[in-house]
DNA sequence: GAGAAGTCGGTGCACATGCATAGAGTTGGT
DNA sequence: ACCAACTCTATGCATGTGCACCGACTTCTC
């Protein structure tokens, strides 16, 4: 029972932790300009090579759902700083792709947002927890799915 | 900079490892009874002496904003899961009280969630690396909000 | 005490999201 | 080659959410 806990106490810990910093950075984001899930779709587009990722790949990394993560592309998409094509490879799929100004958008903000998270979290937790914190949450992502 | 990169790496893991894990808990919930921020407040309620909190205290520990946890509460309360009572000590608060109904349904959910959770969240990291995890978000937690 | 400033909760409105589902395309078995 | 099962994306619809704001109450300052 005292290991059931064990998760159960981990698992709360770890979601009321998200939900203070998500609110603290939240609240220091340059929210005038783009969400925080439409920056999360930049995100994930700036960091790949080629900078285009399908709606179905998108999706696997936001908590958003399916229809959702597509009418965030279009609304994107209406404002230029991201493009959508045809996958020529699969007749199903749609390609992502960010453009210049996308590109740009995405730079200005990250940096702000990356002083942000520095203060927050950094201010938070020495070096060498945040590298245990990093090495524990990937353990937990990577190995969650697994049954 | 790899000191920036440290705090920015480490938010990042955290928030996937959030996202991975709550989209497991979530494809797992019992979602027919009660939505998770529904679960959430009842849990919350459960949890202190009395049953009872202002809508200002449930805010603090829910990612939603005090217009939808004020919404929340009366959806709640439509359904007689808990009630609601102006505050004598201050004319301003409206304080929610857990109801017997509302405490049957959180404890008929809370088992199978805890199960889920041991499941998904138990199977991924050992006993040690979930104690450490529970210490680092708790601190992390804590020291977020000061400056 | 009186008035200003701040806190708390509720409401109108616009909008993003989830669910169910449809439509188009792909894959696999025969 | 065909057909069924599956995958991927888009859309209709209902609803939960955020923002701006309001009124009621409290606290602070003088």
């Amino acid at each position: 029972m005292s290991d059931k806990s064990l998760s159960v106490d981990a698992w709360e810990a770890l979601f009321r932790a998200q939900v203070s910093v998500l609110r603290q950075l939240n609240s220091e984001f340059p929210s005038g300009e783009l969400s925080l899930n439409e920056y999360d779709v930049l995100f994930n587009l700036a960091r790949v090579p080629g900078r285009q990722l399908r709606i179905r790949e998108l999706n696997r990394n936001l908590l958003i759902t399916q229809p959702s993560v597509s009418r965030l592309v279009d609304r994107l998409a209406s404002r230029r700083f991201v493009s959508k094509e045809h996958d020529s490879a699969d007749g199903r799929g749609t390609i992502v792709r960010l453009t210049e100004s996308g590109f740009e958008i995405f730079r200005r903000i990250a940096v702000v947002h990356a002083a942000s998270i520095h203060r927050r979290v950094g201010g938070a937790l020495t070096d060498v927890e945040l590298e245990a914190l990093t090495a524990l949450t990937d353990k937990l992502r990577l190995n969650v799915g697994v049954e």
